[in-house]
DNA sequence: CGGTAAGCGAGACGGTACGTCCCGTCTTCCT
DNA sequence: AGGAAGACGGGACGTACCGTCTCGCTTACCG
């Protein structure tokens, strides 16, 4: 029957990143399938809208058996990840001409028009995934602080060493403060992102709720 | 023999066109069942934690044919939608003590609190849920413009008559602003909202990016 | 919210069109399951009795998928047609001393048996199913005519040769007379076949109704 | 919830017809509603095939309420034996013109005729129906034997003494002979009963398989 | 330079959940 | 009280995917 012969060369571990006992030979990894996997994914995602997308329906439009697919990645999640770290370079680049308000009006506009695109699609289905495995919410997480936020921190730091901004400012929460509401209309709002809330959101943002003295 | 001729396979449902049918007459509904529903999906989600919650489990759990729950509502997240209305009255009223900054921080504390409490899984999974259903997105965007933006926006417009806040302030984008980052935090951060995000929040909202003339 | 709009329901497959599918690969076939299933809906037909037997109870007993039954086999009554072809060629046999009344009261004796067996509740089953089921008819009536009917009427035409038959009898008559008393007990008749019911019908089969000259 | 107030007025009784304690007042019953029943579930068999019809359907089409069938009757079955009787009166009278070789031939082309019309749909669809209802069988072989059986045996019995039939004939065995042919083809058989075959088995019948001496 | 072991496409497999249909029971309201 | 209507708990249906498991087939390395 099925089953029989050599067996369990691979141990579940749900949460984490393979564990297989003898893990595949990167180096004679297909490149080509790889591409394919990324690009049907990514497809698929913008085609069907998040959380419509299935591995067979990937592996069917790459041209690529299911167990390729789970070869080298752990779950339909990582798969996603992968595609967003192809997909992202572009926007995570932070502007420096030397004004950080224009700068951050620059960036923030760039990643609300990127939340209007297609590209939403994709990263909705991301997040949704996110929420049902651990290693896919670990990963965007890591993902959005190391290549989203520390360019933006970085700049604001510097902005703030030039005096443009309050010395004894939180940068973090400064960070978050300007592009949370980007996400949350992505993920929540009704309203998708635009260049109003932009400008809406910086002029808060800079000179506070407080009514000047 | 048997299974001779070509294979056949039925189209998926989109695909066929579909007929209105007559719906279920609401004043027989049994509110012992819709509570038990509802009450089920919310301890499973807790339980579970989000997308691992099937309607199968919901009715089992709940002591109900499968047929009543979707007698009733559309989907899974539709369930999920009305424990929401029912589990979130507690934290969409505005406190107003006349100080809006301490109403805020009183407010904002409240919402980082559950959204590290166990509602946190299961708003997740709801969330989640909305990203493949664009009923429940729209129900959940309403959900949130009604009962949690619109009393935070009346709470900010009082404040700014009382000139509390700025005059010129677009209330809207200052509700996303102060509330987003917990969401942000929510959703896709790497840690859960506390209250020392809170009050950075509130620290850069109130007095602005900006250095003091 | 949630629900609103016109209540749809989807429309019966058979009015929806339906395409043609990729076969599955018959040389990948597992023969372990195949003969683990025909063997679960055979005691599960014998068990529960004809129409209590389910899809669901077969896979489970047979520790298949139930996608594994619908891969190979169109419905629940098919798979009843191959256990038959399994089970029934004890008595497809038609023995032959050279003497046909001899020959016929043996295997008649032999066909009332088995529908007095445990047999006759699957054989039921079956036949109930082919009411149904236009298919299972078809391929019932094809598995009685050649497996059954043929080497009987090649029987009697031997016989008939041999000078011991009327040399202007309709065979094919003859051998509906002589079994059809037997499935007709057994699917509407009250009492069950029997060795009597045999010695009857061989007994007018022989010598007619009308007196002897 | 449901179930409470009064219950348990029924005890389940599966093989056996009405087990009610208060069992409803058959004086005060609804003629009208009771042939809109009978007929609807012959029209539904007829048009549907057997084994398609549903107690809801026959609810519906009757303009009906279901509790109305199961008041008045255990089992879909039990609905479709009450219009057996309704419909198999015709053919059910033996002819006696003093020939009983031309009385046999009229009725069993009669019969043959009725195997053949829409009827044989009906009547395929009660006899699936009675191998999975014990309580159907057995009403089922008693309509069959009182209202079929007995008058053909009657009609031989009466040829019997006038000595157109042998006297040590089993009449028994004779009438299922002659008439399990036909019920042999409609529920198992390729081909219908036709008049050929009645010619057939009436011709084997009367002289006997065995050659003249 | 031919053997062999890996990656690969394909897809069958044991499962789980889906959303639907129908069962037989029940409750409500009407006649 | 009987009946029309239909909501209910339950269970089976046939389908879609899941993640695992063979199968042959390249293809690249190695002895």
């Amino acid at each position: 029957m099925l089953g029989v012969g050599p067996r369990v060369k691979t141990i579940r571990l749900a949460s984490c990143y393979r564990a297989s006992v003898t893990p595949p030979n990167a180096e004679r990894r297909n490149q080509h399938s790889r591409r394919a996997i990324l690009r049907a994914a990514y497809e698929l995602a913008l085609e069907l809208g998040p959380a419509k997308v299935t591995v067979e329906a990937i592996a069917s439009r790459a041209g690529v058996g299911k167990q390729t697919i789970y070869r080298w990645w752990p779950s339909k999640g990582a798969v996603f990840l992968d595609v967003l770290e192809e997909q992202v370079g572009t926007v995570s680049e932070m502007p420096d001409t030397g004004d950080v308000v224009a700068d951050l009006k620059t960036q923030m506009t760039a990643v609300a028009e990127l939340f209007n695109a297609d590209f939403a699609r994709f990263y909705k289905a991301l997040i949704a995934e996110a929420q049902g495995d651990a290693a896919v919410a670990q990963g965007l997480a890591e993902q959005l602080a190391e290549r989203a936020e520390g360019p933006r921190r970085d700049r604001l730091s510097k902005a703030q060493q030039q005096g443009q901004i309050r010395a004894d400012i939180d940068l973090a929460a400064a960070v978050e403060m300007l592009y949370a509401p980007l996400y949350y209309r992505l993920l929540v709002g009704a309203a998708a992102p635009d260049s109003a809330q932009v400008s809406a959101v910086l002029d808060v943002a800079l000179h506070g709720l407080a009514p000047s003295r």
